[in-house]
DNA sequence: GTGAAAGCGCTAACAT
DNA sequence: ATGTTAGCGCTTTCAC
């Protein structure tokens, strides 16, 4: 091999990088047994194994996935797609489920769609590039395009963070409308009579809005007309104070406020401290998120616990037993909420 | 071809995906010109290019990325590390540079270290099975293997969020020392004798750690005495209102504290709230972050504003300069930080 | 249980 | 500017 070809090969592959056929020489076998051995170590017998293995330490193997991938027409990736990676929320559920998935192999693809329709598309488009091994996505509502692409790959998907009627195969969440009733409830139980919902940027994010909605058909229910503030920015603890400030001038007589996250009522807590109103004694206060300052701001927050961790566990499990193909449990898994109680509302 | 014969490809290849020699034979042309009709339209003539986009749009084509990436021996994948996904500063960063990539089709791999030199070790050889344009790493300190492997795969690897003299290739960040000068600078012009850092699992968090070593040498050569408490848990706000606890316990007359984070330093303002200690009045109070939280808590928070978005967008420039060959800049680049000086301290 | 051989779908010389 | 040809490194029948 003369120096060129040779410097040739190192650009392509990287200076030490070995391949398969490297161990099998090194082993004396062939590339199929080091395929099988590294894949079902069980049907190769053990010596065998053993010579395979200690070629793939001696040579520090690394296998090249994508030719395993172009191979098998199948990779070990599963893309994920979520609104915001920022939001502590999405971003707790897909620590659980990369944890997890990668514990069995499984690399993570890891998109944000900025609650746009339209960039989730592109990103499914990308994911299925990739031949993954499923997609996973958040919320119920998607694109005719996107819906369709995810249908002709055949791939499994599972659609998380929030329940619908028809998956479009496998669904991990809770329900939003339940969320806002069950605060609803809380509130009319401690004897609010005149409740409201703080919501920002509900034209995109659809759980939140359910939430409100939810809020307001329980009080509706029990006679009460609840106010509704939705709020054009982002949903943070600014927009909080910006939402209770709306609210006061609005419909003075509130006696109870639902906001569509934990940032929102921190903000409006503060402030209700600026302005001197007293929490919860002329105003309760309630959000949702359970947030790590929730339980230390003062007084401390009452709110609603998501099951962020086991969501992700959850997707993760369900795409593991499908993998192997186990029983991957009910297409629509319900995983429920928590009311905290604390001091707020 | 018969019916087995063809759902046997269906299988294989996904229902209704075609592949390049699919739009080769509808525009009448090799997949040749396809390959660079679609890579380098550029050097493509007009016509076929518009008789391959009518192919490409007719058959919903979608390239197979693990044959293209197969055949050129890499891929349009980053492959990033951070040590918490759930960390608002780093996710800030991942999503700033995650936009800029996915512009110029590049994908990321994201996996996070839980601040553990072995996950990253691990990380870094599944992402170099990929053959990935690109690794980013966080901070500067790697096991040996780890920088081996990195080193043997000849690939651009950027280190963020930190500053070394030896970068691997090309860092991007801050120095983290200056940081905590710069406070501790602030603190003593405004007549603080008794400063104090608290940090929370600095034995994993070697940035914040630095910062607190850059503020005690910052009080030491002004003659004062800093104290250092160091808080076992996580950076959470829950820590922090332990933090000021076992301050006050180990050091009463304390009148300055420079919290490693912004949670920390709400957790420590929401005790002081419920102690009734005077901030800024007998102690003020400084975070790091800038979170949303810090300008709208009353008193709002002192802190330090690193460029969380700038990093990302800067290292996705960096990495497409390289990808482009053009001109990456300066192997390190310092992008400093902002002293944000509020109410608490 | 193991090996030989035929691709997977694309890219990149090279030739025209 | 376009086509021909030969792989990329692995998986997977199919024989043995």
């Amino acid at each position: 091999m003369t120096a060129a070809r040779r410097a040739e090969e190192g650009r392509r592959r990287g200076v030490n990088r070995s391949r398969m056929a490297d161990v099998a020489r090194l082993a004396g076998v062939s590339t199929s047994t080091v395929s099988r051995a590294l894949r079902q170590p069980d049907i190769v017998s053990a010596e065998l194994k053993g010579r395979i293995d200690e070629a793939v330490r001696r040579l520090a193997y690394v296998p090249n996935l994508m030719a395993g991938g172009l191979a098998s027409a199948r990779s070990r990736t599963v893309g994920v797609i979520v609104p915001s990676i920022m939001n502590s929320f999405f971003s707790e559920t897909v620590e659980a489920m990369g944890e997890r998935l990668a514990d069995h192999g499984y690399q993570l693809m890891l998109g944000h769609s900025g609650y746009s329709a339209e960039r989730e598309e592109a990103l499914v488009a990308s994911y299925l590039a990739w031949s993954p091994a499923a997609v996973v996505l958040t919320g119920r509502h998607h694109s005719k395009l996107t819906l369709r692409r995810l249908l002709d790959a055949d791939v499994p998907v599972v659609e998380m963070w929030e329940l619908g009627e028809r998956p479009i195969d496998m669904a991990v969440g809770f329900s939003h409308r339940d969320v806002g009733r069950a605060v609803a409830r809380r509130f009319l139980d401690r004897g609010a009579t005149r409740p409201a919902f703080v919501g920002a940027a509900l034209d995109r994010d659809l759980r939140a809005a359910e939430r409100g909605a939810g809020f307001l058909a329980e009080a509706a229910e029990a006679g009460l007309d609840a106010a509704m503030i939705a709020l054009p920015e982002r949903p943070q603890v600014s927009a909080g104070a910006k939402g209770l400030a709306r609210l006061l001038a609005e419909r003075p007589d509130t006696d109870a406020a639902f906001f569509s996250n934990d940032a929102l009522a921190l903000g409006a807590l503060f402030e209700c401290q600026r302005r001197g109103v007293a929490v919860p004694g002329s105003l309760r206060l309630c959000g949702f998120g359970d947030l790590d300052f929730a339980a230390e701001c003062a007084p401390s927050l009452t709110t609603v616990r998501p099951p962020r961790r086991e969501i992700g566990r959850r997707v993760a499990e369900a795409l593991l037993a499908r993998f192997e193909g186990t029983d991957p449990g009910p297409a629509v898994l319900d995983l429920g909420f928590d009311l905290i109680e604390r001091e707020s509302g």
